[in-house]
DNA sequence: TGCGTACAAAAAATAAATTATTCCCAATAG
DNA sequence: CTATTGGGAATAATTTATTTTTTGTACGCA
């Protein structure tokens, strides 16, 4: 258990000098990194055997095992990945970006992990296999799918975006074999994009999922399964989340595209070069 | 300096005690933590006094102080939040995914220290007073505008985010005082973005900056500068890192402003059911 | 109320341990 | 043969742990 939390257990059953060395540890815990047990005494205002005995109360040997601790205590802390509570009303600015930052380092790490290289491979097999390619996502997933298109267009590759449902049905409705829609929608269950992976079916195209873990219409009928976020967080920043969860989902797919092709590569360096070229005039 | 790498720098020109000593920290440095000078002399085989002079060459005051740095150098072993290294073609996928992860953490968490709370406090003000709000980018970041919007749409206000640069000028050109524009451009150098911002201040209508750090066309005329990640990272990664610090800044801006209007939250949830009302259909 | 005992807390005193310094010897190079 | 250096024994200094003493307070009883 930590020294602090022992020593916030104990605190009540003190004596005033106990007291006063459990308050002044819990405080300045990092003073007492270069502080003697006289130097601690002396600051505290209590005598050198007190410390000694404030120690052995904790359960330590004696006072270099308690500050030995104490120090142990302080990196546990600090190296601890910090746990991503819900932000409330209450929260400081300061205190929002700290949540909001563990919890999207949270939905990163588990985005990672979530989804197997195996999958992985598969979709960026598909993806450059694929003759069309149409990404659909409605809502916040309709940019993220826009955000891909452009992506894979950078790479030549013939991707659609299109954000408008019935134009995805449409669109979806001419393919065939060889063709391969991506279907994003952290639900899963979009009506929209259920429909237009249904109809991909149909037609005997590919699909690849973007959702969240778990069985649902969307997932349940594609070809290869990638994953966004596993769990759900306040109601309040899921949107956000997912969106993250999502841009590394599609992030790794592009790094994975650009990596397994040289041409890739070489187009991906020419469409930059040119509109950096542009902008700069 | 890390005792480690001071003892591993010194290593050749330690005499034969001393070389002892040094091979025993670095191999078996946990072991130092339970030890007394005595008791670690005894381990390796010298005097007692070889162990307090041979902390004293590595620049510690005595033995004691030498066992707190080597502890230190193992606690800050272990919590280093792993290098993320650059992309090479060799890697494999598990590697790619691992360091896109660790480049993301990295991004994100500089990204939060580059902003000071009182810029994001001014930013969040902006928008509560401003009259009408134009979101602008290109490429990349118009998309990250258009999220933006969405956003801010949700909250009833009224923001428009318009990827093209032409239109964007003929809208800030009737922008007046009470007005507000956010420019997102990583670089702060894009040429319709820095006209757009140029024409604002002419206008007399409030402006924030997404940009990089550091002096830019675009966030020098800006009245409040908020900031995108710190480091240029690999060509092949920016884009994607640019992206996901830049949605961080916003999504930042978001939470505040729900946080801070009871009005917001409530617009926000019942623009939530209704979208949710109508998936379920 | 006044007095004395009992008890607990805390500091002073002392003992033990750990650590730092000094001093001396041995090995080796010049 | 001297000078120098490494290393350990001896010892001094400091730090820590234990024991003893003092202080203060609560409680019982005349």
């Amino acid at each position: 258990m930590s020294t602090f939390v022992k020593i916030k257990a104990l605190r009540q059953s003190l004596s005033s000098s106990e007291a006063k060395l459990a308050d002044f540890t819990l405080n300045s815990a990092n003073a007492i990194r270069n502080l003697s047990s006289v130097e601690l005494a002396k600051v505290v205002g209590v005598s050198q055997s007190s410390v000694v005995k404030f120690s052995q109360k904790l359960g330590y040997k004696g006072f270099p095992a308690f500050k030995l601790a104490v120090i142990d205590a302080l990196n546990d802390e600090t190296s601890e990945p910090k746990l991503h509570g819900k932000i409330t009303l209450s929260d400081s600015l300061e205190q929002i970006a700290e949540k909001l930052l563990s919890s999207k380092l949270a939905v990163l790490t588990e985005t990672k992990n979530l989804n197997e290289t195996v999958a992985i491979e598969q979709a960026v097999s598909l993806l450059k296999s694929a003759k069309r390619i149409l990404i659909c996502g409605l809502g916040g997933s309709a940019l993220v799918a826009k955000d891909f298109s452009y992506k894979l267009q950078k790479l030549g590759m013939p991707a659609i975006a299109e954000p408008d449902g019935h134009a995805q049905l449409a669109y979806v409705s001419t393919f065939a074999k060889g063709d391969l829609v991506i279907a994003i929608s952290e639900s899963g269950v979009t009506r929209e994009i259920a429909e237009v992976v249904k109809q991909a079916k149909k037609n005997d195209s590919y699909v690849i999922s973007v959702t969240k873990f778990g069985s649902n219409p969307v997932a349940d009928r594609a070809n290869v399964r990638l994953y966004s976020v596993a769990e759900e967080e306040s109601v309040r920043l899921s949107s956000i989340l997912a969106r993250t969860a999502q841009d590394f989902v599609i992030d790794i797919l592009f790094i994975a595209l650009t990596q397994s092709s040289r041409q890739g590569r070489k187009l991906l360096e020419h469409s930059n070069d040119v509109v950096g070229e542009f902008r700069n005039h």
